[in-house]
DNA sequence: TTTATCACATGACCTAAATCATAGACAGTA
DNA sequence: TACTGTCTATGATTTAGGTCATGTGATAAA
């Protein structure tokens, strides 16, 4: 099956996050030459955008859907490194020449993906010391709170990672309801634990705690956070 | 005790590493300019820099010297992040306004920082897109690296974490003798303990463990690999 | 000299979490 | 209906590594 099936991608000018997000307002800024440096993907949900050890073109901006980034070791042990929503940069290494995916990115939902052109882009960005110097504080601020809250994890419990991930998930991708934040994402209990950083039982325990101290609820994949406060006073330790 | 204690900070001009850094470039092919909105600090080993949390004022490159980055959590418990060498920009998160310092940098040797006035420096940046540039693509290679490493350690076992620190060491501030690559870094147990994410005894275990296996040689805190392709082979799962 | 102090080292113990094993709950297929 | 595979859940076991306690050797101070 293709990628897209059918369906056609959506030009930057209909785009909803044209003037959000930093790397496609160059798009906006500069239309005709930046069309041509730009390549449309859609993809079904659990299909690969690129892998771990390519060789990366250029900019990745994931334009609608999720997509999860994993890096696995030699030993063959997989680490889902983190998701990516709608309107973010895939990966920050784009910039660079030369450069290899360090991830392999996996659609959750159907998704468009853009595709900018590494060398052009820079050279267009040659006229436009604004938009680079944007770029660069975005990239510049954006490495240091995920830098820290990785570093910290070998020091935490199991409990206050999961707290900080959902808490995380949350506010990314959470939508308040009745009950309370609904996570409007649904990964499976493995790559939950892939990004806790746990064993899958032992998430899938942890998991069950959280219902009964009415933490969290969860029907399937669909995971609800009845008691944010709570879970951010678990997770103190890692958003200190 | 004074910083500098009588010592002179020396000037861009004379410094070695004026062409190998990307800011450190800015400065001389912009000279007067520039140096207004350079500060020059000298240190004495266990000094602070700065601190975790307090506002970030620029860019900071230590210049000459050694530093380390830590950050603590509420509960106290630190966290020793990395490890700068001279000609390496302190943080890379220097670039965005209104920061504040993730993490604490103190000296552990002699060391002299500059310190660049962020807002000026921008301006600066605003008339040369190809400085911006470079900059940019700096930051966006150097994260992945360590994020990937960073990303690994919780899954990793401990003798696998102290050899990549160790070889990680060794490629930056290693020395090549006749009896292997010796660090030219003091670190205590402890702090090494912190950097590679265990406990100090475990970390005194491991390295005992080490020695008995001639992967390394220990005369205090004069560390030497003695093995480096097995402790590769150690580390692989981090490195893969 | 004696006595603190500090970094290093090692043994004993214990807990958190990984691993192993098993079973239910579904969805898809024959 | 039974058969299959996949995901979820839970119990049993094991172990890596953290914590605590103790000891040693070096340097500095009294």
């Amino acid at each position: 099956m293709s990628g897209g099936a059918g369906l056609i991608p959506r030009e930057c000018g209909e785009c909803p996050l044209r003037t959000s997000s930093a790397v496609c307002r160059a798009a906006d800024s500069n239309p005709p030459a930046f069309q041509k440096l730009l390549h449309r993907f859609l993809y079904q949900p659990r299909q690969i955008v690129f892998y771990e050890g390519h060789e990366s073109l250029g900019l990745y901006v994931l334009c609608s859907g999720k997509a999860k980034l994993t890096s696995s070791s030699k030993s063959g042990h997989q680490r889902n490194v983190s998701i990516v929503g709608a309107g973010e940069l895939i990966e920050r290494s784009g910039f660079c020449e030369g450069m290899v995916h360090a991830v392999t990115c996996e659609t959750l939902e159907p998704s468009q993906v853009c595709l900018i052109e590494r060398k052009p882009y820079l050279e267009l960005l040659e006229n436009n010391a604004p938009q680079a110097i944007e770029l660069l504080q975005m990239v510049s601020g954006e490495d240091q709170r995920e830098k820290l809250a990785l570093g910290r994890l070998p020091f935490c419990k199991t409990d206050e990672r999961l707290a900080a991930v959902l808490l995380d998930l949350g506010t990314r991708f959470g939508k308040q309801d009745v009950e309370g934040v609904k996570l409007e994402i649904r990964l499976t209990r493995e790559e939950l634990a892939e990004l806790a950083g746990v064993a899958p039982e032992t998430l899938i325990r942890l998991l069950s705690r959280f219902k009964k101290e009415r933490l969290v609820m969860a029907h399937g994949r669909e995971i609800t956070l009845l008691n944010p406060d709570r879970l951010r006073a678990l997770a103190d330790p890692l958003t200190s």
